[in-house]
DNA sequence: GGCATAATTAAACAGCGTTCAATAAAATAA
DNA sequence: TTATTTTATTGAACGCTGTTTAATTATGCC
């Protein structure tokens, strides 16, 4: 057996996160076990009971991994020093900001769609250390509305919400097959016209104010 | 044990449909179980596999119903003859629209959650009669529509697509806590804005052409 | 009545999340 | 160094899951 000082608590939750996403990339949430993940790690299943609170707990922690992730490859093109901050106007930006998130759920789709697949019981709020996660998210789609909406705080936030809301909203329904698309229909043209009236809708009534 | 002529395959499979749905609007999607209906309908698990392909199978069969009963939600207020035709501008008309699903999902979390938690595997796709559920719900908000896109067929199928993808979005990250709102924000308040920007960006745009 | 057909069941299988007593190893005290 | 306390780890158990299958039971037909 492993032996009691092989690797420290901090150690085993690392590998157990890094092994159960890689079972989920390869079989899917629905394939994911603790037991899996203990194999892979080899501890037995009681181990990553000690280290962790639940199944819940073990999930939410891969998660956070993906939206590290996810907010990482976001950050390389879009970020304070990304290669998209220059030579883009609003729309094109945004549009692109649109096309990254949909590309990584696709490139990624067991991780992302692990994401929403599990769901904590209703009266159980998700943690704070993982709304924080989703909250660094929020901050490069608001750096990328401050030209349009100006500097507002609560409108860019709520702005931002909106937007990011609804664009995961038609990758969501578009990748699980549940918008019936037809011919040339995709998430990407989708999220165009989405942003293309809306930031438009934006801007013209905020002329009109 | 039940007998063999007490009910046909069709009833036992709206009698497991029906319990499947309580069970699931009662303990959520994680609290079903193909034994559990089986007990409420009085029968055993085998029968259920006689009946209904596997347990994706009956998850399905549940949600088509729930979708059914969204439709005949929606329909009552928003449908040819519902009493939102009249009075209501395009906007309020289509906010109104919004308020219903998203009261819906409120109302029926557990049920209204099951649509989403449950996915069938990537390369599965969701059969035709269950698309068409989906599709029936598309044509309330197409009507909706008309006066604001036109008769472009193809307009309205995509302006509809991305605005009820996008309501949903708002809809689902709010009540998952996944949108990590503050204050005054609702689903209601966010959906609201992007129906707002959104249609004036559709009227300005189309105003330009 | 007897026979074929099909519905229903009970039991089995491997796997699940979760708990817990027993054990082994490390840390500490003597 | 040895004895004792602490704790990491295990394996086995519990009741649950989806799914399959052989045996049983009830029905329709001849």
């Amino acid at each position: 057996m492993a032996r009691r000082s092989d690797h420290t608590r901090e150690e085993i939750k690392t590998m157990a996160v890094a092994a159960g996403q890689e079972l989920i990339r390869d079989a899917g949430y629905a394939g994911f076990s603790a037991r899996k993940v203990a194999t892979a790690i080899g501890y037995t299943v009681g181990t990553l009971y000690n280290v962790f609170e639940n199944h819940d707990d073990i999930v939410l922690h891969i998660n956070a991994m993906t939206l590290e992730d996810l907010l990482s490859v976001m950050e390389r093109r879009f970020g304070i020093s990304g290669d998209a901050n220059t030579d883009l106007d609003d729309y094109e930006a945004l549009k692109a900001l649109a096309a990254c998130y949909i590309d990584y759920a696709r490139e990624n789709y067991n991780c992302w769609s692990a994401l929403f697949e599990h769901n904590l019981a209703p009266d159980m709020p998700l943690p704070d250390w993982y709304g924080e996660k989703i909250g660094a998210l929020f901050m490069l789609i608001e750096a990328r509305l401050k030209p349009v909406v100006g500097e507002d705080e609560a409108e860019l936030r709520q702005t931002a919400r909106v937007l990011w809301a609804s664009i995961h909203g038609i990758c969501a329904l578009t990748l699980t097959n549940k918008l019936t698309l037809v011919g040339v229909e995709t998430a990407e043209s989708l999220t165009a016209a989405l942003i293309e009236n809306y930031i438009a809708g934006l801007k013209t009534r905020g002329a009109e104010l």
